[in-house]
DNA sequence: AAGAGGGACAACCGCTGTGGA
DNA sequence: GTCCACAGCGGTTGTCCCTCT
């Protein structure tokens, strides 16, 4: 049994694409529009396989793109919207215009892990490292995987570059301590985020349908009493989620 | 000058979710 | 309800390039 593979590895080609296959490939996509990406090579004459199409065409030649460096607002909206989906990269990515998940995964892993680190900060867990195993409520799906780093480090220091920067100092300039709180009272309009008659769990509301952390089914009931029309004086439409629709430009840094 | 080591990033692999038969 | 094809996702690997010794 088991599944077939997505296409016939002997004739496919691997590793970079040419500029040729690059061009094909757009120019399929400009005639044919996206999509049916397992027949897509053959039709466009390509020895790749879909996936890998796919992924060209995704990351790299669709013509949307942002190509360059990451902003210092993108760095933080990246931090921000991690503390909260965890490694839900394509998540992130669509609150990041012109970005791909695949984009901002390898800047996490290269730029950003390491910057938080500096700063004495648990990439995982978005916390101060020494205060991680506080008993503090943050928004965070990932495990706490990092502990390793932690126990690598017992005198508090960090990494090569930061051999005189005691992890006790925090970033002044920076608080990801992102937590949720219950609803402070029932606003006057107390109605839950509904879509079609549904109730949507807080992950239903930042776009993560039907994740496996959905919790609609579990809570649906549970009265998250969001109010988009009334979001900041109820202080609970959080970083804006009820909307559907995160403005980054709306995430103030403390 | 040359080799080692590490960083950055493109691409691949394997798994999961979804929809149709 | 089950199987299969497909698209999409996240983790991992491969490769290039730069810096250091």
């Amino acid at each position: 049994m088991g599944r077939s593979p997505c296409c016939e590895k002997a004739h496919t080609n691997k590793g970079a694409w040419t500029k040729e296959e690059d061009d094909r490939l757009i120019a399929y996509i400009r005639a044919h529009g996206e999509g049916c990406w397992r027949s897509l090579p053959k039709a466009a004459g390509l020895l790749r396989c879909g996936k890998s199409c796919r992924l060209r065409w995704i990351n790299y030649l669709r013509p949307d793109l942002k190509r360059g460096n990451f902003t210092k607002e993108e760095d933080e909206l990246i931090i921000k919207l991690h503390s909260l989906l965890g490694n839900k990269w394509s998540l992130i990515a669509g609150r990041l215009p012109g970005r791909t998940d695949n984009e901002i995964k390898n800047y996490w892993n290269t730029h950003i892990r390491r910057k938080l680190l500096n700063r004495g900060i648990d990439p995982a867990t978005h916390r101060p490292i020494n205060k991680a195993s506080q008993d503090v409520t943050t928004i965070s799906f990932s495990g706490a995987k990092e502990e390793k780093e932690k126990i690598s480090n017992p005198n508090g220091f960090i990494n090569k570059e930061e051999k005189k920067i005691p992890v006790q100092e925090s970033c002044p300039d920076l608080n990801l301590d992102l937590r949720i709180s219950p609803p402070y009272h029932q606003t006057t309009q107390p109605e839950p985020l509904k879509t079609g008659g549904r109730t949507l769990c807080f992950i239903c509301s930042i776009g993560a349908k039907n994740s496996k952390d959905c919790a609609c089914s579990i809570d649906s009931s549970a009265g998250t009493s969001n109010s988009s029309s009334n979001s900041s004086s109820s202080g609970y439409d959080f970083l804006g989620l009820n909307s559907g629709l995160l403005d980054y430009r709306s995430l103030e840094m403390k």
